[in-house]
DNA sequence: ATAAGGCCTGTAGTAACTATAGGCTCAAGG
DNA sequence: CCTTGAGCCTATAGTTACTACAGGCCTTAT
């Protein structure tokens, strides 16, 4: 029992971790994935590695991490000094932004909806909707 | 008593509205605001029409319309024969994108929050958050 | 006379991809 | 053996909505 893995030719990893091919390549060239090995008809080989490091990748994007953040957590985790407290605290800096970016939404949705219930939704020629959007303020 | 308004330099209407002067500049270039006459010296001058049409997109954008829906909804709003039906059809559609970030993000915080509650922040080296992050579903 | 400030154009940079062009390699079918 | 198709390669351009120069007028005040 070895701790052999197989290559894995790039098609590949994009169907195991559901990230688009030129994404991949595009994350390696943004050097957020190291450079895979390459065979000798210069295909890419990724390593089961390589495919963890991915996941991680497409995780942090999936709940709102930047690449630069995603690339810092990448550093964080792999690291050997790192604490439990250093991850957790770019985790609660980031659920703060998210939390802000969701209240910022919140406050369109009201504005949206108010203009939504103001206006008749009939046939009629001076919409309220585009009154209270070219109101300008000091003119 | 004439329809006279005086003329607004571009410093001025970016005061006014609050919008960046490159911002200005890069709506005309975009289409979005129409080319205002220049003065002998080659200074833009805007009228009061301009400045309503501007804060007309600033507030779009505030709400979150991108730029080609806001020219969509400007065109509507200065066409003949719109109806306040056409206006208020557009709006709950950009309503509608909006409740769903929403649901996205509040997605997004729902994890983020179980992460964060899982890790016991302290020292020690194996951080839940990481191991998460990183497995692999298939393999 | 000159310095500061406002305006001009045009170009490049930002984030995070996505798409396209042009060209290899590899495996299977006729 | 040849060809066809799929998969891979590189490099470049396009996307969105700006923002930031660089280099150079014009105008006004000191």
């Amino acid at each position: 029992m070895t701790s052999h893995t197989r290559d894995f030719y790039i098609g590949e990893v994009a169907k195991l971790t559901g990230v688009k091919i030129e994404t991949i390549r595009y994350y390696e060239k943004a050097g957020i994935l190291t450079s895979p090995d390459r065979g000798k008809n210069g295909y890419r080989l990724y390593a089961k590695a390589h495919i963890e490091r991915l996941m991680f990748v497409k995780r942090c994007r999936a709940l709102g991490f930047s690449l630069s953040q995603t690339l810092s957590l990448l550093n964080m985790a792999n690291s050997e000094g790192r604490t439990c407290q250093q991850i957790s605290q770019k985790a609660e800096k980031q659920l703060e932004d998210v939390r802000a970016k969701i209240e910022d939404l919140k406050r369109m949705e009201d504005v949206l909806s108010a203009y939504v219930n103001a206006c008749p939704r009939d046939a009629s020629k001076d919409c309220p909707i585009v009154t209270a959007l070219s109101d300008v303020p000091a003119l």
